[in-house]
DNA sequence: AATGATTTAAAGGATTTTTTAAGGTAACAG
DNA sequence: CTGTTACCTTAAAAAATCCTTTAAATCATT
């Protein structure tokens, strides 16, 4: 999966960058619009991720001459959060879906997701580890009859902690992927969800712990 | 059932054929009046959707033309929402039904519904869910000897919850299914009319309820 | 033009989530 | 063993989200 990423602010093109190839995409960064358009045309990207105030072309000037190119890659626009997005000539222009900046990694994944979905295919988010099973799109932890909800930043953890199963994920990796790159929540943000989450585990019966190792992070880990 | 698409806006013809084909209808799109009047006159499709600002021929052009090589299939035309539509033009050319744009999805696919009914076909559009029947063609819900009428947004909104079950449906879904692609509705708005439609279930004393996942959006829960 | 129905918009209250803060416990280095 | 640091837990404050009601605006019908 090719994503091509054309943004002018360096430290947010670079943080696009980490987030989508550690998920195992392939991304390409540029850093204006005339490259953005040159690149795009190509037609080799499964999603553009776009811009909208960029020095040469923006973002929308992009969109529009892609489509008179026929080109259909689904594009995801970024715009600054103060600014209200303007549907209208996102959606003429050729834009698939938006997004605000700031935004959490997570964000950004699923609307990746969901731009590269086949019509009709169905998703089962479904996981299991250990004892305990996690119904992601109902956001529910189960084990046999019990079950919790939990909220949201609680079930964006767990997922992080299930994706990289037997690995340490570091409280730093916690806040930038779930609470966004420019946050500033501190690790007792952390330490609380995490606390949050081994109730809730601890309510349904499960033996599966999170298990903090000092300096390092937390990993899930199966009990017998 | 296949349906010819004649639009010129390219957007827009590739999200009607999008709204279209989820609902397992095959579309065919074409830009301009001439392929317009060349795809139509072969006859085979079951619907013709025909833009009336259009390259080449006009909407009104393609339709009377169509109409003079006796074909006979319904036309849906499509207008600016701030042009008032020609009735006389168009029912003279030959169309069937009108639909001004913007519009929501559904409202389309109602209208097609209604091009392609034959006439005094039985349609049966019952649909019940935990413990209540709702009746989409009178838009009617009822339990037992209780019944209330929905509106058109109810309807709406409650269909796409049925047509889902055990999915969550998030309040922008609703907004582009319900209001429209482009509308400039806001998340208050879906709230106000889950609202309604609460009340409503309460009336005919069902328990079955639209439960809120915060930041997700909302499913339809039979109780106990 | 009047009436009634529907839709939108706004406001305040209720609930849930998120953050903050503070005092405790466990681990580890010296 | 002792002091320090990192982590844990909890309560309460703050913020966000959702709910409901109502009034105004729009639309349709007579």
């Amino acid at each position: 999966m090719q994503i091509l990423i054309v943004e002018d602010e360096k430290r947010l093109a670079e943080a696009l960058k980490q987030i989508l190839t550690e998920q195992k995409y392939m991304a390409d960064v540029v850093y204006d619009g005339n490259d953005g358009f040159d690149y795009g045309v190509s037609g080799i990207y499964d999603v553009i991720i776009l811009d909208i105030m960029l020095p040469g072309k923006d973002g929308y000037q992009v969109a529009y001459e892609l489509r008179q190119n026929k080109i259909d890659t689904p594009i995801l626009m970024l715009t600054a959060k103060d600014t209200i997005p303007d549907k209208v000539s996102g959606l003429n222009s050729g834009a698939d879906d938006y997004m605000t900046k700031p935004f959490a990694p997570e964000e950004l994944l699923a609307r990746i997701k969901a731009l590269t979905r086949r019509r009709g295919e169905v998703v089962l988010d479904e996981q299991s580890f250990g004892d305990f099973d996690f119904n992601a799109s109902t956001n529910t932890l189960s084990k046999e009859s019990k079950s919790v909800r939990l909220n949201f930043k609680e079930s964006e953890i767990l997922k992080l902690l299930l994706a990289n199963p037997d690995v340490i994920i570091s409280k730093d990796d916690i806040i930038t992927k779930v609470w966004g790159y420019d946050s500033d929540a501190g690790s007792n943000n952390v330490e609380a969800y995490i606390s949050f989450l081994r109730r809730k585990l601890n309510f349904i019966n499960s033996s599966t712990e999170i298990k903090a190792i000092k300096k390092m992070g937390y990993r899930l880990e199966k009990k017998q």
